[in-house]
DNA sequence: CCTAAGAATTAGGTATACCTAAATTGGCGA
DNA sequence: TCGCCAATTTAGGTATACCTAATTCTTAGG
């Protein structure tokens, strides 16, 4: 009897591999360096080398790996990627939603459970959240069916022009940035009015019909997607 | 980084050790053999021995283990296999009440969860659910401080006389019989009325106000825990 | 009281998923 | 073109938690 597996038959570690390879292959799913997977998971390149092997060995692979050429997905492993991100998604959107966790503790408990929920947990949560479409952070939930609607968003700190825009999602890769970008009231949705560049790179910005002004450094501004607004 | 860690601090395969010394030792808290708990864990003897030889020597012991003595959960053991047997029954209460799981469903899934969940989301469900007692089996939910109410009940199988009773709890081990107690309608605080007792060790019973009487097989009865109608 | 059955333990392996240290490789700049 | 060097791979090791097979206890019955 094996241990380490979960409701569905992947390895915590495989389901690892999948998404960083997924989130590190953008949109254009380019191939991945064993350096920046190594980085990403905080693992040794040669621990990466060695499951990507092992990987690429089984009988329908998850990914395309080449010696020294890099890894991408193939078109089962980024079908689990998008799955196991819809579980994270999903029980964030719920853990916030229906357990009122504060946003910023979302993200950790969501990275464990989403290995060790079984299919009907997905869809029981899925249907008493009313199929959300975005997670509380404001990214694309990806369906069941393994789609994920794409969104054309940049990032405040690749702002250069003053202007007026749609906040479309923040990270939640940093907790502490988090926390700064949610009592500033960024929240997906909302404007976003960016009224300054100082030559530091940082921001003067207000949210919503506020003309409050505040400042967001760089760091912060990189962990904030926007969309610009329609005139 | 050792992988396999959890929320708390302990290993998967540990909290299922101690739960199910917890189990077996029973509410004397009797010693528990070895081949007891293979059994128990389907696991080979050797394997127990390996593991309670590494528990007992850890700087705190969960477990007092004497060679060719058996193992008994030190307080600390107890505790923790408590905090587990918690976690349990709050997700089970949780899919049953809020995600509308059907009750045979709730074992397995929790079986997986209760290992993974943080603090956090333990006092969240247990708040939203109201701080409840019992889950949907009938059993004692543990206290946060590690308090368990004793139930005085019996097994449904080892009465001998007619009479009424009052269902305790039902069993979750074996999800056939589950199934078969459910679509009797045996449910924890039901009455029941035990109406007469075959010589093969079966009864004939009655449920609620109902007089219908319908059959149960000495398999089932041992899966429903009963306590006799003050009279 | 002594022995043999059964329980428990020891010994030696497997698989997973890490690690460090020592090769190797492949592409880029001199 | 060639050699350097960073990236990658190979080699060899660790810890967890299993396994089987062989050995050693314990104790209950003769």
């Amino acid at each position: 009897m094996s241990r380490g597996r979960q409701a569905n038959g992947n390895t915590e570690s495989v389901d690892n591999y999948l998404k960083a390879i997924f989130y590190l292959g953008g949109s254009e799913e380019s191939r991945v360096t064993i350096k920046a997977l190594a980085g990403q998971l905080s693992v040794a390149p040669a621990s990466v080398t060695n499951m990507l092997q092992k990987l690429a060995a089984a009988p329908a692979p998850f990914v395309d790996y080449e010696r020294h050429g890099g890894v991408q997905l193939s078109s089962a492993g980024k079908r689990r990627a998008l799955e196991v991100v819809r579980h994270h998604r999903l029980i964030e959107t719920f853990l916030y939603e229906v357990l009122d966790y504060p946003l910023e503790e979302v993200h950790d408990e969501a990275e464990r459970l989403e290995h060790f929920i079984s299919e009907r947990f997905e869809e029981r949560i899925a249907a008493k959240l009313g199929h959300p479409k975005i997670d509380p952070h404001g990214h694309s939930i990806p369906t069941m069916e393994g789609e994920m609607t794409a969104r054309e968003s940049m990032v405040l700190a690749d702002v250069v022009e003053d202007g007026t825009f749609v906040i479309d999602s923040v990270s939640d890769r940093d907790v502490r940035n988090l926390r700064l970008i949610e009592a500033a009231g960024i929240t997906p949705g909302a404007r976003l009015r960016v009224r300054r560049k100082a030559s530091s790179g940082s921001y003067s910005v207000s949210v919503g019909r506020s003309s409050k002004a505040f400042h967001l450094s760089r760091e912060v501004a990189r962990d904030v997607r926007i969309v610009r607004l329609a005139r």
